[in-house]
DNA sequence: CTATTCTTGACAAATCTAGTCAGGAATATA
DNA sequence: TATATTCCTGACTAGATTTGTCAAGAATAG
């Protein structure tokens, strides 16, 4: 069976986001804690979060009580936001870019995966870390619904 | 800009198909001559195309005049099932399986993998080779829009 | 002054992707 | 039957990417 594939580069950034999302109100929260809760590998939560302190996503203090938290409420923060600022893959390189991919001209599948990219983004885009939270019982994947036929697992 | 990840096994698989669903009333199809339409190196082409065979989307024929063509009518070929047939990655390692993603019980992610997952699939699922072909001019991409804001490119 | 915590850059192992290659089997045609 | 064509199979490889690790430094609270 096919899955959408996200690396735990992606995977780890959010777990980690939703985590700081969940203790909000508490002051800077130390990756070593971080680590430990979540069970990431701790210098690699490090070189994530570089990532999102350099998108202005958290925001970090150095020093005894040190540590990360998010720049803003977590309602303001979307998913999209985090995974595109730990996964630099610049996938241009096929069809997805301008449209030189068939030997100068657009492929057959161009807009396939144009559609599918749009699809993805707008998913990601529209949920912020609230919305994951607060969805985690109330599972209203319904808004994007519609009429058709659910699908038949492949493979 | 983040991107979802998509091999090139799965762009090259579905493109090949597509040119046989343009080609549907033709007889088999070599791969040399596919390849070289679509500019795909033709040894990888064929590594693709057995996979495809073994799913029963494609049948081949050997000896002279031989090659490969759709097993069904491109309108009950779906996307999703030519990409599940060549990308076989069993991402179950994190969240997405069972739910014993953090430590035996499910990530603070777990339902957000889930739900993006799904939404992926149904819209490969949906989508047949007839589809593509047809929607290459008259995009209705709207079936999925519901009435919110568009995507904000991230990154 | 010292322990804590982030900061930075470089490095390395494991995995995956993308593509190649060689030899074999079936088949149409002459 | 001979031959060219085309699929069939398995193994192999180079390169990229992911998934980490490590060490030395800078800031800061107490």
């Amino acid at each position: 069976m096919y899955q959408m594939h996200l690396t735990t580069k992606g995977k780890y950034a959010v777990t980690a986001a939703l985590d700081l999302a969940l203790h909000e109100s508490n002051d800077f929260i130390s990756i070593s804690d971080l680590a430990l809760r979540q069970s990431i590998p701790g210098p690699y939560l490090e070189q994530l979060f570089r990532n999102l302190r350099k998108a202005g996503i958290l925001i970090s203090h150095r020093g005894p009580g040190g540590g990360y938290k998010l720049s803003r409420p977590s309602k303001e923060i979307k998913i999209g936001q985090i995974i595109s600022a730990v996964e630099d893959r610049m996938d241009a390189t096929q069809c997805l870019g301008e449209g030189n991919c068939s030997a100068g001209s657009k492929c057959l599948a161009h807009n396939l995966w144009t559609d599918l990219n749009h699809q993805v983004q707008s998913f990601l885009m529209e949920k912020s870390l609230e919305d994951v939270l607060s969805d985690s019982s109330n599972n209203k994947s319904s808004t994007l619904n519609n009429n058709k036929k659910l699908l038949i697992a492949a493979g």
